[in-house]
DNA sequence: ATGGGTCCT
DNA sequence: AGGACCC
């Protein structure tokens, strides 16, 4: 039975040939013409298809390379970092057809059957693409090879146009489609690639593996049985060495084998999900959908050795390693603005067993702080880091692989690109229309948003503050204990109910005796810090004391959890460092990252907006009255 | 094996 | 925390 149009994808399987050597000769290109291999320790871990046909796969050691090859140049790979620049480039260039599942740095999938179904819009395109494809003899009337498929120079008088189905003149379009992708890599990053087309994802990273380098093969609906059929089981991506075994002692070693066998059989042995999986797996089925993962869920640096034996050197190594944990960690977050909450250490020991051992920490905040040097930050991480390896390994050990790493990341107030650069943010508002705010943390931020709505609603009318800029909130823990206050992120625009008075010291007072009339039990609120201290300042405070005013002048809470305020300082630190005499001049009191202005009971319009929840652009007048005082404020928008 | 990653249990 | 899998 046909698919269903609604149910037909086009999935595009993508593999950079041979990866890290097609980057060294990219980057090098005395290199082009000559057989190169990319070496990690005593690996080759891969080598240019020159290489390759004189000789020397990848995965060899050197000493046979060179063996096998004396003219073989090598470059060392260990540094992943140029691979990882050129990965992202490339997966940018795919990310314009369509959503990209990456795989490692030079894999990924593609669903472009928006791309496809757009071409068909207007009936049958014209094609003009070479490609490799399996099942070519049942749409075009000419003999087919099923070995790797036939090779064509596709165009679309060679096709019967009325005897194709819509799953294959899918897949046809999308190999044009395809042949274009390559050709955007190609110029824009110099790339060559591999790729399959096919109806899912297995399916597509099997047939971009059958025809390499630069070569594309498109799997019609007519041969999937075929081509699959004689493969290994263990070809099937997610077959692994255990798996294979097990299925071997089933008397399972082919595709074919592995459809005789039963659902019932497969789960008993391999549990019901892998037994699932195989059973469709063997069918050609694939339902996965192509989903972008996002941004690295673990950041890990480790290297190799033959023999560490004293914590002496350990932390040799693991003073080499954490500059560049802390150097990606830097870059992670300015990209996602997003924070690890744990450190986690992973070793393995010489001996038979060489699987890893793993524990993991809490990330101390000092690993982020920006008022730190990068060199302190390290010595953190190489302090806490050997503290856990003396602590887990004894005084007798012998590492042969250390990884320190940083996982659980979570999102911030930063994570918002829309005020990841405060600077910018603040600088923008004037002159473009408010940008609406994505709130895109999975967390609270939502409720938290509509128990403020809830709160500002509740209260009475009257002269009314707005945050002008990017602010945080602090949430109110529980009742059980008063006067504790858990720092998060508030967002632009949130509202907050101030005192009529003047004078601001009154009105955070009032906003204090706000909270503790109940309100804050169940809502947000604002806090007050001031930028007068440093974080060092407040942090020493913080350790000497279990509870502490937060600042002498202007403080109001106190806190019981010293910890999280100290995690929030350091959170926010960047942010409140652009605290500045100006905004003093301005009238805007600039709290530790709120930006306040006080409404008294003349500015009306604006408390009447408020309480409406319009979007109100700051007068001309009032625009130039502040300006004529100082000029690094430009908007004052309320919003909702 | 290398220097990373993923997800599941 | 560890295991299986992927490149």
């Amino acid at each position: 039975m046909a698919d269903s149009p609604i149910d037909i994808r086009v999935i595009a399987h993508f593999d950079i040939d041979c990866f890290y050597a097609q980057s060294e000769v990219l980057r090098c290109p005395s290199l082009r013409g000559r057989p190169v291999g990319v070496t990690q320790k005593f690996l080759v871990v891969t080598t240019n298809y020159i290489a390759r046909s004189l000789g020397v796969p990848k995965m060899v050691s050197i000493d046979e390379a060179k063996k096998v090859l004396p003219a073989l140049v090598l470059v060392n790979g260990e540094d992943l970092t140029p691979y990882r620049a050129e990965s992202k480039q490339i997966m940018a260039v795919l990310g314009r057809y369509g959503v990209v599942q990456r795989s490692g740095l030079d894999e990924g999938a593609v669903d472009i059957t928006a791309q496809v179904k757009a071409r068909l819009q207007c009936g049958f395109p014209a094609l003009s693409f070479s490609s490799h494809i399996l099942g070519w003899e049942a749409v075009s009337g000419e003999p087919g090879n099923d070995s790797g498929g036939t090779f064509v120079n596709v165009d679309s008088t060679k096709l019967e146009l009325e005897k194709i189905s819509g799953v294959d003149t899918a897949l046809l379009v999308g190999s044009q489609v395809v042949s274009e992708m390559r050709s955007a890599i190609e110029k824009e990053t110099g790339f060559q690639c591999s790729c399959g087309v096919a109806q899912n994802k297995m399916l597509a990273k099997l047939a971009s593996s059958l025809n390499k380098p630069s070569k594309q093969t498109c799997l019609l609906s007519g041969a999937v049985e075929r081509f699959i059929a004689p493969l290994p089981a263990r070809k099937i991506p997610g077959v692994g060495r255990q798996t294979e075994a097990i299925l071997l002692d089933l008397g399972v070693q082919t595709i074919t084998d592995l459809k005789k066998v039963s659902v019932c059989q497969l789960s008993e042995r391999l549990g019901a999900r892998i037994g699932q999986f195989l059973y469709d797996a063997c069918r050609g089925r694939d339902y996965t959908p192509v989903l972008d993962k996002g941004p690295p869920k673990s950041i890990t640096v480790e290297d190799s050795f033959r023999n560490c034996t004293t914590l002496q050197q350990a932390e040799g190594i693991l003073r080499v390693l954490a500059p560049d944990l802390i150097k990606r960690l830097d870059e992670d977050r300015v990209e996602t603005g997003r924070r690890p909450k744990s450190l986690t250490l992973k070793w393995r020991v010489q001996g038979p067993k060489w699987n890893f051992i793993s524990v993991s920490t809490d990330l101390p905040v000092e690993l982020l702080s920006p008022s730190l040097s990068k060199e302190q930050r390290a010595a953190v991480a190489v302090e806490v880091a050997s503290r856990l390896l003396l602590r887990n390994l004894g005084h007798s050990f012998h590492l042969v692989v250390l990884n320190i790493g940083a996982t659980n990341f979570v999102e911030t107030s930063t994570s918002d690109p829309a005020v990841r650069d405060i600077r910018s943010f603040l600088q923008a508002q004037g002159n473009s229309p408010r940008k609406e705010l994505k709130v895109t943390s999975k967390n609270d931020a939502r409720a938290r948003r509509e128990s403020f709505k809830t709160m500002t609603s509740a209260l009475p009318a009257g002269p009314t503050g707005a945050v002008l800029g990017l602010n945080f909130s602090a949430v109110a823990d529980s009742q059980k204990t008063p006067d504790t206050h858990i720092f998060g992120s508030g967002h632009v625009g949130d509202e907050y109910q101030l005192s009529n008075s003047s004078d601001e010291e009154d009105g955070w007072r009032d906003l204090a005796d706000q909270l503790k009339s109940g309100v804050r039990a169940s809502c947000p609120t604002a806090t007050n810090f001031t930028q007068t201290q440093s974080y060092k300042d407040v942090s020493d405070q913080l350790q000497s004391q279990q509870s502490t005013d937060l600042l002498h002048s202007k403080s109001i809470f106190k806190t019981s959890h010293p910890a999280k305020l100290k995690q929030f300082f350091v959170e926010n630190e960047d942010v409140m460092k652009l605290e500045s005499p100006d905004s003093q001049r301005a009238g805007v009191t600039n709290t530790g990252g709120l930006h306040f202005r006080t409404q008294t009971a003349g500015s009306s319009r604006i408390a009447n907006s408020i309480a409406k929840r319009e979007v109100v652009p700051e007068s001309t007048s009032q625009k130039k009255k502040r300006k004529s005082r100082n000029g690094t404020l430009d908007a004052f928008v309320i919003r909702k």
